[in-house]
DNA sequence: TTGATTTCTTAATCTGGATTAATAATTTCC
DNA sequence: GGAAATTATTAATCCAGATTAAGAAATCAA
Protein backbone atom coordinates (compact mmCIF):
# COMPACT_ATOMS: atom_id res chain seq x y z
CA UNK A 1 0.00 0.00 0.00
CA UNK A 2 3.21 2.30 -0.07
CA UNK A 3 2.36 3.95 -2.73
CA UNK A 4 -1.40 4.72 -2.61
CA UNK A 5 0.83 6.66 0.79
CA UNK A 6 2.33 8.66 -0.92
CA UNK A 7 -0.49 9.59 -3.71
CA UNK A 8 -2.79 10.36 -1.63
CA UNK A 9 -1.16 11.48 2.06
CA UNK A 10 -2.03 9.78 5.76
CA UNK A 11 -4.71 7.51 4.95
CA UNK A 12 -6.85 6.12 8.38
CA UNK A 13 -9.51 5.50 6.78
CA UNK A 14 -8.31 3.97 3.37
CA UNK A 15 -9.11 0.35 3.81
CA UNK A 16 -10.22 -1.99 1.18
CA UNK A 17 -14.22 -2.52 1.18
CA UNK A 18 -16.08 -5.22 -0.80
CA UNK A 19 -18.57 -5.03 -3.43
CA UNK A 20 -20.19 -7.76 -5.07
CA UNK A 21 -20.29 -7.78 -9.09
CA UNK A 22 -23.24 -5.87 -10.48
CA UNK A 23 -23.49 -3.57 -7.80
CA UNK A 24 -23.75 -0.31 -8.93
CA UNK A 25 -21.22 2.52 -7.03
CA UNK A 26 -22.56 5.69 -8.18
CA UNK A 27 -25.95 6.23 -11.21
CA UNK A 28 -25.69 9.34 -13.60
CA UNK A 29 -27.26 11.83 -11.61
CA UNK A 30 -25.12 11.53 -8.79
CA UNK A 31 -23.67 14.60 -7.37
CA UNK A 32 -21.63 13.20 -4.43
CA UNK A 33 -19.46 10.95 -6.62
CA UNK A 34 -16.17 9.65 -5.52
CA UNK A 35 -13.18 7.91 -7.11
CA UNK A 36 -12.36 4.14 -7.06
CA UNK A 37 -9.41 2.78 -6.57
CA UNK A 38 -9.48 -1.37 -7.41
CA UNK A 39 -7.31 -3.51 -5.28
CA UNK A 40 -8.88 -6.73 -6.88
CA UNK A 41 -11.49 -7.35 -9.15
CA UNK A 42 -12.88 -5.03 -12.27
CA UNK A 43 -15.23 -1.99 -12.76
CA UNK A 44 -16.60 -0.33 -15.53
CA UNK A 45 -17.80 3.54 -15.91
CA UNK A 46 -20.60 3.99 -18.33
CA UNK A 47 -23.35 6.17 -19.89
CA UNK A 48 -26.61 5.45 -20.93
CA UNK A 49 -27.17 8.87 -23.99
CA UNK A 50 -30.72 10.52 -24.86
CA UNK A 51 -31.46 7.37 -26.95
CA UNK A 52 -31.61 5.29 -23.86
CA UNK A 53 -27.91 3.47 -25.88
CA UNK A 54 -25.24 2.53 -22.96
CA UNK A 55 -21.43 3.26 -23.97
CA UNK A 56 -18.52 2.33 -21.76
CA UNK A 57 -16.52 4.98 -21.06
CA UNK A 58 -13.73 2.67 -19.39
CA UNK A 59 -12.15 -0.55 -17.39
CA UNK A 60 -10.58 -0.07 -14.95
CA UNK A 61 -8.74 -3.60 -13.50
CA UNK A 62 -6.34 -3.72 -10.61
CA UNK A 63 -4.41 -0.60 -9.53
CA UNK A 64 -6.36 1.48 -11.07
CA UNK A 65 -8.61 5.01 -10.38
CA UNK A 66 -12.00 4.67 -12.08
CA UNK A 67 -13.74 7.91 -11.33
CA UNK A 68 -16.47 10.87 -13.37
CA UNK A 69 -13.30 13.35 -12.84
CA UNK A 70 -16.16 15.98 -14.35
CA UNK A 71 -18.20 15.47 -10.99
CA UNK A 72 -15.68 13.93 -8.55
CA UNK A 73 -13.49 17.44 -9.42
CA UNK A 74 -16.37 20.27 -10.39
CA UNK A 75 -18.83 18.90 -8.31
CA UNK A 76 -21.51 18.43 -11.42
CA UNK A 77 -23.82 15.66 -11.46
CA UNK A 78 -22.07 12.61 -12.81
CA UNK A 79 -22.28 11.67 -16.54
CA UNK A 80 -21.12 8.15 -15.50
CA UNK A 81 -22.60 4.79 -14.09
CA UNK A 82 -19.98 3.33 -12.15
CA UNK A 83 -19.98 -0.41 -11.45
CA UNK A 84 -18.48 -4.03 -10.85
CA UNK A 85 -18.39 -5.98 -13.75
CA UNK A 86 -16.67 -8.59 -10.77
CA UNK A 87 -17.03 -9.43 -7.11
CA UNK A 88 -14.28 -6.52 -6.37
CA UNK A 89 -12.20 -4.60 -3.24
CA UNK A 90 -12.02 -1.25 -3.39
CA UNK A 91 -10.49 2.01 -1.61
CA UNK A 92 -12.95 4.97 -1.88
CA UNK A 93 -11.60 8.07 -2.29
CA UNK A 94 -13.90 11.13 -1.82
CA UNK A 95 -13.52 14.48 -2.20
CA UNK A 96 -11.47 14.95 2.03
CA UNK A 97 -9.09 12.54 0.77
CA UNK A 98 -8.59 13.88 -2.87
CA UNK A 99 -9.25 17.76 -2.67
CA UNK A 100 -7.33 20.58 -0.28
CA UNK A 101 -5.33 17.82 1.81
CA UNK A 102 -1.39 19.07 2.20
CA UNK A 103 0.96 16.81 0.44
CA UNK A 104 4.38 17.27 -0.21
CA UNK A 105 5.90 17.88 -3.80
CA UNK A 106 6.60 14.04 -4.58
CA UNK A 107 3.06 13.40 -4.16
CA UNK A 108 1.74 16.23 -6.07
CA UNK A 109 4.68 15.20 -9.05
CA UNK A 110 2.81 11.92 -9.13
CA UNK A 111 -0.81 12.79 -9.02
CA UNK A 112 -0.34 15.42 -11.86
CA UNK A 113 1.55 12.26 -13.71
CA UNK A 114 -1.51 10.04 -12.99
CA UNK A 115 -3.53 12.66 -14.65
CA UNK A 116 -1.00 13.17 -17.67
CA UNK A 117 -1.00 9.59 -18.19
CA UNK A 118 -5.23 9.55 -18.13
CA UNK A 119 -4.85 12.59 -20.39
CA UNK A 120 -2.47 10.90 -23.13
CA UNK A 121 -4.81 7.69 -23.10
CA UNK A 122 -7.97 9.63 -23.80
CA UNK A 123 -5.89 11.31 -26.89
CA UNK A 124 -4.50 8.18 -28.13
CA UNK A 125 -8.31 6.94 -28.00
CA UNK A 126 -10.01 9.93 -29.26
CA UNK A 127 -7.20 10.29 -32.43
CA UNK A 128 -8.19 6.36 -33.18
CA UNK A 129 -12.10 7.13 -33.09
CA UNK A 130 -11.25 9.65 -35.67
CA UNK A 131 -9.08 7.72 -37.91
CA UNK A 132 -9.31 4.13 -37.48
CA UNK A 133 -11.42 1.99 -38.76
CA UNK A 134 -13.78 -0.64 -36.29
CA UNK A 135 -11.49 -3.32 -36.79
CA UNK A 136 -8.62 -1.43 -36.33
CA UNK A 137 -9.48 -0.35 -33.18
CA UNK A 138 -10.29 -3.81 -31.83
CA UNK A 139 -6.51 -4.76 -32.91
CA UNK A 140 -5.57 -1.90 -31.06
CA UNK A 141 -7.45 -2.75 -27.83
CA UNK A 142 -6.58 -6.49 -28.01
CA UNK A 143 -2.63 -5.09 -27.98
CA UNK A 144 -3.37 -2.78 -25.32
CA UNK A 145 -5.82 -4.53 -23.36
CA UNK A 146 -5.06 -8.49 -23.17
CA UNK A 147 -5.49 -9.02 -19.59
CA UNK A 148 -9.21 -7.48 -20.09
CA UNK A 149 -10.08 -9.74 -23.32
CA UNK A 150 -11.20 -13.00 -21.44
CA UNK A 151 -12.68 -10.81 -18.91
CA UNK A 152 -14.91 -8.72 -20.24
CA UNK A 153 -18.10 -9.75 -22.77
CA UNK A 154 -18.01 -8.64 -26.41
CA UNK A 155 -21.12 -6.56 -25.61
CA UNK A 156 -18.89 -4.51 -23.56
CA UNK A 157 -16.11 -4.52 -25.51
CA UNK A 158 -18.36 -3.71 -28.35
CA UNK A 159 -19.73 -0.64 -26.45
CA UNK A 160 -16.01 -0.01 -25.35
CA UNK A 161 -15.13 0.97 -29.08
CA UNK A 162 -18.02 2.80 -30.25
CA UNK A 163 -19.65 0.05 -32.42
CA UNK A 164 -22.57 -2.65 -31.61
CA UNK A 165 -22.43 -6.63 -30.51
CA UNK A 166 -23.30 -7.40 -33.97
CA UNK A 167 -20.27 -5.53 -35.62
CA UNK A 168 -17.63 -7.02 -33.39
CA UNK A 169 -18.77 -10.46 -33.85
CA UNK A 170 -18.57 -10.00 -37.94
CA UNK A 171 -14.82 -8.34 -37.16
CA UNK A 172 -14.23 -11.16 -35.17
CA UNK A 173 -15.25 -13.72 -37.39
CA UNK A 174 -13.35 -11.78 -40.24
CA UNK A 175 -10.19 -12.01 -38.29
CA UNK A 176 -10.61 -15.46 -37.27
CA UNK A 177 -10.80 -16.67 -40.83
CA UNK A 178 -8.16 -14.40 -42.20
CA UNK A 179 -5.31 -16.79 -40.19
CA UNK B 1 0.06 37.59 -16.18
CA UNK B 2 0.08 37.00 -12.46
CA UNK B 3 -2.31 33.84 -13.50
CA UNK B 4 0.64 32.54 -15.18
CA UNK B 5 3.46 32.97 -12.20
CA UNK B 6 1.36 31.00 -9.96
CA UNK B 7 0.91 28.67 -11.99
CA UNK B 8 4.35 27.92 -13.66
CA UNK B 9 6.51 29.55 -10.91
CA UNK B 10 9.11 32.44 -10.84
CA UNK B 11 9.31 33.03 -14.60
CA UNK B 12 12.31 35.69 -15.75
CA UNK B 13 12.39 33.86 -19.54
CA UNK B 14 8.20 33.34 -19.74
CA UNK B 15 7.96 36.55 -22.08
CA UNK B 16 5.88 36.01 -24.73
CA UNK B 17 7.44 35.90 -28.39
CA UNK B 18 5.47 36.07 -32.02
CA UNK B 19 4.64 33.66 -34.59
CA UNK B 20 3.20 33.84 -38.10
CA UNK B 21 0.34 32.60 -38.85
CA UNK B 22 0.76 29.19 -40.67
CA UNK B 23 4.32 28.61 -38.78
CA UNK B 24 4.60 24.97 -37.26
CA UNK B 25 5.64 25.05 -34.06
CA UNK B 26 6.29 21.28 -33.45
CA UNK B 27 5.79 18.22 -35.73
CA UNK B 28 4.86 15.13 -35.34
CA UNK B 29 7.69 12.60 -34.56
CA UNK B 30 9.28 15.36 -32.72
CA UNK B 31 10.90 14.43 -29.46
CA UNK B 32 11.71 17.89 -27.70
CA UNK B 33 8.20 19.16 -27.43
CA UNK B 34 6.89 21.98 -25.68
CA UNK B 35 3.38 23.42 -24.17
CA UNK B 36 2.32 26.53 -25.19
CA UNK B 37 0.72 29.18 -23.73
CA UNK B 38 -1.47 31.53 -25.89
CA UNK B 39 -1.60 35.19 -25.31
CA UNK B 40 -2.79 36.22 -28.52
CA UNK B 41 -3.93 34.76 -31.48
CA UNK B 42 -4.92 30.78 -32.26
CA UNK B 43 -3.55 27.51 -32.40
CA UNK B 44 -4.89 24.32 -33.55
CA UNK B 45 -2.93 20.73 -32.90
CA UNK B 46 -3.55 17.76 -35.21
CA UNK B 47 -2.43 14.35 -36.30
CA UNK B 48 -1.85 13.28 -40.03
CA UNK B 49 -3.23 9.52 -39.87
CA UNK B 50 -1.59 6.54 -42.30
CA UNK B 51 -4.05 7.64 -45.32
CA UNK B 52 -2.85 11.07 -45.20
CA UNK B 53 -5.70 12.41 -43.37
CA UNK B 54 -5.19 15.46 -41.22
CA UNK B 55 -7.70 14.41 -37.81
CA UNK B 56 -7.66 18.00 -35.87
CA UNK B 57 -7.19 17.29 -32.17
CA UNK B 58 -7.85 20.93 -30.43
CA UNK B 59 -7.96 24.40 -31.01
CA UNK B 60 -6.49 26.75 -28.42
CA UNK B 61 -7.56 30.42 -28.50
CA UNK B 62 -6.54 33.04 -25.86
CA UNK B 63 -5.48 32.08 -22.35
CA UNK B 64 -5.39 28.27 -23.31
CA UNK B 65 -2.52 25.66 -22.86
CA UNK B 66 -1.40 23.55 -26.04
CA UNK B 67 0.54 20.79 -26.04
CA UNK B 68 1.02 16.90 -26.71
CA UNK B 69 0.73 15.51 -23.54
CA UNK B 70 2.15 12.04 -24.23
CA UNK B 71 5.00 13.43 -25.74
CA UNK B 72 5.86 16.56 -23.63
CA UNK B 73 5.09 14.85 -20.03
CA UNK B 74 6.47 11.20 -21.01
CA UNK B 75 9.24 12.14 -23.72
CA UNK B 76 7.85 9.91 -26.26
CA UNK B 77 7.88 10.99 -30.49
CA UNK B 78 4.93 13.43 -30.64
CA UNK B 79 2.04 12.49 -32.22
CA UNK B 80 0.47 16.23 -32.79
CA UNK B 81 1.62 18.81 -35.21
CA UNK B 82 1.01 22.42 -33.47
CA UNK B 83 0.37 25.12 -35.72
CA UNK B 84 -0.41 28.81 -35.75
CA UNK B 85 -3.71 29.01 -37.20
CA UNK B 86 -3.29 33.17 -36.99
CA UNK B 87 -0.49 35.51 -35.87
CA UNK B 88 0.12 34.40 -32.49
CA UNK B 89 1.94 35.53 -29.15
CA UNK B 90 3.44 32.70 -27.02
CA UNK B 91 4.65 31.54 -24.04
CA UNK B 92 6.87 28.57 -24.78
CA UNK B 93 6.70 26.59 -21.54
CA UNK B 94 9.59 24.07 -21.79
CA UNK B 95 10.35 20.96 -19.66
CA UNK B 96 12.33 23.19 -17.36
CA UNK B 97 9.23 25.07 -16.32
CA UNK B 98 7.14 22.34 -16.35
CA UNK B 99 8.73 19.44 -14.42
CA UNK B 100 10.36 19.18 -11.05
CA UNK B 101 10.19 23.26 -10.24
CA UNK B 102 8.96 23.05 -6.77
CA UNK B 103 5.68 24.71 -6.58
CA UNK B 104 3.72 25.92 -3.27
CA UNK B 105 0.40 23.91 -2.90
CA UNK B 106 -1.55 26.47 -4.32
CA UNK B 107 0.38 26.10 -7.70
CA UNK B 108 -0.11 22.31 -7.61
CA UNK B 109 -3.47 22.54 -6.91
CA UNK B 110 -4.25 24.47 -9.98
CA UNK B 111 -2.24 22.56 -11.91
CA UNK B 112 -4.21 19.67 -11.17
CA UNK B 113 -7.14 21.28 -11.83
CA UNK B 114 -6.27 22.40 -14.77
CA UNK B 115 -5.35 19.17 -15.87
CA UNK B 116 -9.03 17.77 -14.81
CA UNK B 117 -10.17 19.89 -16.85
CA UNK B 118 -8.60 18.60 -19.70
CA UNK B 119 -9.81 15.52 -18.86
CA UNK B 120 -13.02 16.27 -18.33
CA UNK B 121 -13.45 18.21 -22.02
CA UNK B 122 -11.92 14.75 -23.31
CA UNK B 123 -14.43 12.87 -21.24
CA UNK B 124 -17.57 14.57 -22.92
CA UNK B 125 -15.80 14.56 -26.33
CA UNK B 126 -15.68 11.02 -26.18
CA UNK B 127 -18.79 10.27 -25.64
CA UNK B 128 -20.40 12.95 -27.96
CA UNK B 129 -18.27 10.98 -30.13
CA UNK B 130 -19.77 7.43 -29.68
CA UNK B 131 -23.12 8.77 -28.92
CA UNK B 132 -24.14 11.51 -30.96
CA UNK B 133 -24.75 12.31 -34.82
CA UNK B 134 -22.35 15.00 -36.92
CA UNK B 135 -25.10 17.11 -36.81
CA UNK B 136 -25.68 17.06 -32.85
CA UNK B 137 -21.68 17.40 -31.96
CA UNK B 138 -21.86 20.38 -34.81
CA UNK B 139 -24.77 21.80 -32.52
CA UNK B 140 -23.07 21.31 -29.97
CA UNK B 141 -19.64 22.84 -31.40
CA UNK B 142 -21.51 26.22 -31.95
CA UNK B 143 -22.19 26.09 -28.11
CA UNK B 144 -19.69 25.88 -26.34
CA UNK B 145 -17.07 27.38 -28.26
CA UNK B 146 -19.21 30.10 -30.50
CA UNK B 147 -15.91 32.46 -30.02
CA UNK B 148 -14.38 30.11 -32.65
CA UNK B 149 -16.88 30.15 -35.37
CA UNK B 150 -16.02 32.53 -37.45
CA UNK B 151 -12.15 32.12 -36.41
CA UNK B 152 -11.73 29.07 -38.29
CA UNK B 153 -12.50 27.42 -41.48
CA UNK B 154 -15.11 24.64 -42.15
CA UNK B 155 -12.58 22.51 -43.24
CA UNK B 156 -11.10 22.40 -39.52
CA UNK B 157 -14.43 22.49 -37.60
CA UNK B 158 -15.61 19.64 -39.55
CA UNK B 159 -11.93 17.82 -38.93
CA UNK B 160 -12.38 18.17 -35.21
CA UNK B 161 -15.68 16.79 -35.33
CA UNK B 162 -14.96 14.10 -37.18
CA UNK B 163 -16.53 14.38 -40.18
CA UNK B 164 -15.73 15.33 -43.93
CA UNK B 165 -16.32 19.27 -45.21
CA UNK B 166 -18.90 17.88 -47.68
CA UNK B 167 -20.55 16.45 -44.86
CA UNK B 168 -20.49 19.74 -42.85
CA UNK B 169 -22.22 21.83 -45.69
CA UNK B 170 -24.47 19.33 -46.16
CA UNK B 171 -25.63 19.85 -42.54
CA UNK B 172 -25.44 23.32 -42.16
CA UNK B 173 -27.38 23.30 -45.80
CA UNK B 174 -29.68 21.05 -43.51
CA UNK B 175 -29.56 23.72 -40.38
CA UNK B 176 -30.04 26.90 -42.53
CA UNK B 177 -32.96 25.71 -44.11
CA UNK B 178 -34.80 24.44 -41.19
CA UNK B 179 -34.63 28.04 -38.85
C1' DT C 1 -31.69 -29.33 -12.91
C1' DT C 2 -34.22 -26.69 -15.59
C1' DG C 3 -36.48 -22.75 -17.19
C1' DA C 4 -35.46 -17.88 -18.00
C1' DT C 5 -32.50 -14.39 -19.16
C1' DT C 6 -28.53 -12.69 -21.33
C1' DT C 7 -24.89 -13.10 -24.74
C1' DC C 8 -23.08 -14.27 -29.22
C1' DT C 9 -23.47 -15.16 -34.01
C1' DT C 10 -25.22 -14.95 -38.77
C1' DA C 11 -27.68 -12.79 -42.32
C1' DA C 12 -30.66 -9.35 -44.79
C1' DT C 13 -31.59 -4.67 -45.23
C1' DC C 14 -30.90 0.20 -44.37
C1' DT C 15 -28.51 4.66 -43.63
C1' DG C 16 -25.21 8.38 -42.14
C1' DG C 17 -21.51 9.93 -43.72
C1' DA C 18 -17.43 8.92 -47.13
C1' DT C 19 -15.87 9.35 -51.73
C1' DT C 20 -15.68 11.36 -56.09
C1' DA C 21 -16.40 15.03 -59.07
C1' DA C 22 -17.37 19.52 -60.66
C1' DT C 23 -18.29 24.44 -59.92
C1' DA C 24 -18.27 28.73 -57.30
C1' DA C 25 -16.39 31.66 -53.83
C1' DT C 26 -12.52 33.19 -51.15
C1' DT C 27 -7.83 33.84 -49.93
C1' DT C 28 -2.99 34.03 -50.96
C1' DC C 29 0.73 35.82 -52.89
C1' DC C 30 3.71 37.63 -56.71
C1' DG D 1 -4.67 43.55 -59.45
C1' DG D 2 -4.84 39.16 -61.28
C1' DA D 3 -3.35 34.26 -61.56
C1' DA D 4 -3.01 30.34 -58.54
C1' DA D 5 -4.22 27.95 -54.69
C1' DT D 6 -7.34 26.89 -51.14
C1' DT D 7 -12.05 26.62 -49.33
C1' DA D 8 -17.04 25.87 -49.57
C1' DT D 9 -21.04 23.97 -51.77
C1' DT D 10 -23.94 20.64 -54.28
C1' DA D 11 -24.93 16.27 -56.11
C1' DA D 12 -24.31 11.26 -57.40
C1' DT D 13 -22.65 6.99 -55.87
C1' DC D 14 -20.67 3.95 -52.46
C1' DC D 15 -19.72 1.55 -48.13
C1' DA D 16 -18.82 0.65 -43.00
C1' DG D 17 -21.36 -0.15 -39.61
C1' DA D 18 -26.42 0.23 -37.73
C1' DT D 19 -30.74 -2.00 -37.44
C1' DT D 20 -33.73 -5.81 -37.37
C1' DA D 21 -34.57 -10.50 -36.79
C1' DA D 22 -33.96 -15.07 -35.36
C1' DG D 23 -31.53 -19.05 -33.68
C1' DA D 24 -27.68 -21.08 -30.69
C1' DA D 25 -24.76 -20.91 -26.76
C1' DA D 26 -23.76 -19.56 -22.29
C1' DT D 27 -25.07 -17.81 -17.63
C1' DC D 28 -28.12 -17.12 -13.97
C1' DA D 29 -31.47 -17.95 -10.57
C1' DA D 30 -34.80 -20.78 -8.01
Amino acid sequence: MENLIELFGISDDLVPQEFKKGHILQSQGDVNSNAYLVKKGLLRSYTIDQKGKEHVFMFAPEDWIISDIESQEFHHPAELYIECLEDSELIILNRKHLASVELNSQQYQQRLNKLSRRIAVLQRRMIGMMSSTAQERYEEFLVYYPNLVGRVSQRMIASYLGITPEALSKIRGQIAKNS
